[in-house]
RNA sequence: CGGGAUGUGGCGCAGCUUGGUGAGCGCGCCUGCUUUGGGAGCAGGAGGCCGCGGGUUCGAAUCCCGCCAUCCCGACCA
């Protein structure tokens, strides 16, 4: 292509409302432009990198044997009604009707869809079976930001597996994990596989790739010793064992201890020698609409999707003062559980077997010391709920875990039987009898993809592509556009390697050099030939690298398989 | 949904406090001449419902009220 036919409007200077690297050269190279919040169009160049990412997925999703459809992203709200998920997805879906008022959404995933189709599966025989598309996804996300990072209409390639049994899925799932690392290695994101929790999904192994990044909205836990990953949701770490006072010396029930104007766990541990470790913290959630007390080390923070996970909730939130005092007797501050009944406890796995411990009294400005968990208080459910933190140690092997920020650019997890179920898909199992397929999911983010990349992938001149997803992979600069020999040259070598195969363009337009080369820059074209009439009187030209900017003049005769020697090498 | 900020030619901004004079600057764009190995110079030119609606006023980009949009922080989020 011809950069003066090409629509790149690149921006001198850097657009106000961008403030992740990736937003800002995206926009300022002229690969995309917002229409609204979290809705960007795709210029000729985004769409290009897009076509490119897409070809590296399809490329390794078809080589584990996985195969391209291609489904609605309109759907009939009744499938989502019957997976249960309609009330479930709440105001993230959008919803709307059609003209003979029916209620439809669009999709922000397709579950449903693809098991619909699996109704048509009959044997056993016939599993394993991948299926996967690229579609459209549209999510109401509150809160839309960064560019592509967060957006609430987007391509996901999602796949989905149909196995037979549990083993069949294990092969499945290890099948896109392998594919997975392939793609983000061929992308040039690295990426790491982290244990996550699988949210609304439901299932469970769930693994997450994630590209490290300042400007990524999750939170890993690493071990630097032996490669523990986990999404903060879920890690977990091995905590030192806390020393209680021997059985013996305890209180046969806890004791009352006035602490007159004491709220907070830093209170107590202050004013009366109760260290935070000692103590149990009581918070009050609403858990779909019911009031349930959370149990936790006073030193230890609730990770909320840990016990959205452990509860299988829908929605929590924190109980209002109102209702607190209402159900308990107290406000924050003096709340405990001992004693309580009518309403579900659930505790954190650290309280095991404590003793001797200090809580709230659920009496204002009133403590309790020398509770014994197991003695005193009616624990319905135990749980991991609480929330690492940085410097505890691995629970694999005890080293001192790193926190780093990610974005997250794929996800796989095993569904289980739950859409099949609720579709009714059913095969015929060797004795005869029905089997119910076992499912598998699995995501990535196109544009996010493109943004993680970019977020990796650029300098102060900005973007920089690996050569697989580049909106080209050479620019042939035509440095004196004036001058008929130079342009000849230049155009000879851009038909050259077009012929050789070489995605290039040629940057044909009437202005300075200077104007060229920065545009060859921020748009992050791998490779740069520069023909002007000082070189070619020595029948060279000059070949610059976008990563490294090393520059070396090649003979016009020998420059098209120079490229491709540079492009073979990466 | 809470907190903060911003809406002025395609992009980036000033003007608003203290209402009034031609709505201005840089970049980009168009025409001409010169220029051409790192974002050219000179001359001329086009382009703005000052986010929208209402109000105050002789007069509103500017003051007041309402709304909308966008961005940031938090909540939220496969």
């Amino acid at each position: 292509m011809r950069w003066s036919q090409l629509h790149i409007p690149t921006l001198r200077e850097d657009p106000a409302d961008a403030d992740a690297a990736s937003h800002r050269l995206l926009l300022r190279a002229g690969f995309i432009r917002q229409l609204m919040a979290g809705h960007y169009c795709l210029l000729p160049l985004g769409v290009r990198v897009r076509a490119k990412v897409m070809a590296v997925i399809r490329e390794e999703m078809n080589r584990i044997g996985a195969q391209e459809f291609l489904l609605p992203c309109m759907q009939p709200a009744w499938i989502w009604e019957k997976s249960g998920r309609l009330s479930v997805m709440g105001e993230e879906m959008f919803r709307l009707r059609d003209r003979k008022d029916a209620e439809v959404v669009l999709g922000m995933t397709h579950e449903e869809i693809f098991a619909f189709l699996g109704l048509e599966l009959s044997s056993y025989r016939q599993l394993p079976q991948s299926w996967y598309q690229f579609q459209t996804k549209f999510r109401d996300e509150p809160r839309p930001k960064s560019g592509l990072l967060r957006v609430r209409e987007f391509t996901m390639k999602d796949s989905y597996s149909f196995d037979a049994d549990e083993a069949g899925l294990d092969a499945s799932f290890e099948a896109h994990r392998a594919a997975y690392q392939r793609i983000f290695a061929r992308l040039g994101i690295p990426a790491i596989a982290v244990e996550a929790s699988s949210g609304n999904m439901g299932g469970s192994d769930s693994i997450e790739f994630m590209c490290p990044s300042p400007v990524g909205e999750d939170r890993v836990a690493t071990c630097p010793a032996c490669g523990y990953a986990a999404n903060l949701e879920k890690a977990t770490s091995a905590l030192a064992a806390v020393e209680d006072p021997p059985a013996g010396d305890a209180p046969a029930a806890p004791r009352r201890l006035d602490t007159p104007g004491v709220r907070t766990i830093e209170d107590l541990a202050v004013g009366y020698g109760l260290a935070a470790d000692r103590q149990i913290k009581t918070l009050v959630q609403v858990i779909d609409g019911k009031l349930t007390l959370v149990l936790l080390r006073g030193d230890h923070p609730l990770s909320d999707q840990k016990l959205i996970d452990a509860t299988g909730a829908l929605s929590i939130r924190p109980a209002q003062p109102e209702e607190i005092k209402a159900a308990l007797g107290a406000l924050p501050g003096s709340l405990g559980a001992v004693g309580v009944s009518g309403y579900r406890i659930i505790a954190d796995l650290a309280l095991r077997g404590r003793r001797g411990m200090a809580t709230g009294a659920n009496t204002d400005d009133v403590h309790l010391t020398g509770v014994d968990v197991d003695r005193d208080i009616r624990v319905d459910q135990w749980a991991d709920l609480r929330e690492v933190t940085p410097g505890e140690p691995c629970p694999k092997c005890g080293t001192a875990l790193e926190f780093l920020q990610a974005i997250e650019v794929g996800h796989i997890f095993k569904l289980g039987r739950k859409y099949t179920t609720a579709l009714g898909v059913t095969v015929a199992g060797p004795d005869g009898g029905p089997i119910v397929p076992i499912m598998g999911s699995y995501g990535i983010g196109v544009e996010r993809v493109m943004a993680a990349i970019a977020e990796v992938h650029h300098d102060d001149a900005g973007l920089a592509w690996p050569a697989q997803v580049a909106p080209a992979e050479v620019t042939v600069v035509v440095i004196s556009q004036r001058d008929e020999q130079v342009r000849a040259a230049a155009q000879a070598i851009y038909g050259s390697l077009l012929e050789a195969g070489v995605d290039a363009l040629i940057d044909d337009r009437d202005v300075r050099p200077g104007v060229k080369y920065a545009d060859a820059e921020l748009t992050g074209i791998p490779l740069r030939v520069s023909v002007g009439s000082r070189d070619l009187a020595d029948g060279v030209v000059e070949v610059t690298r976008r990563r490294t900017g090393e520059k070396e003049r090649v003979r016009v005769d020998r420059v098209v398989p120079r490229l491709r020697e540079l492009l073979a090498a990466g």
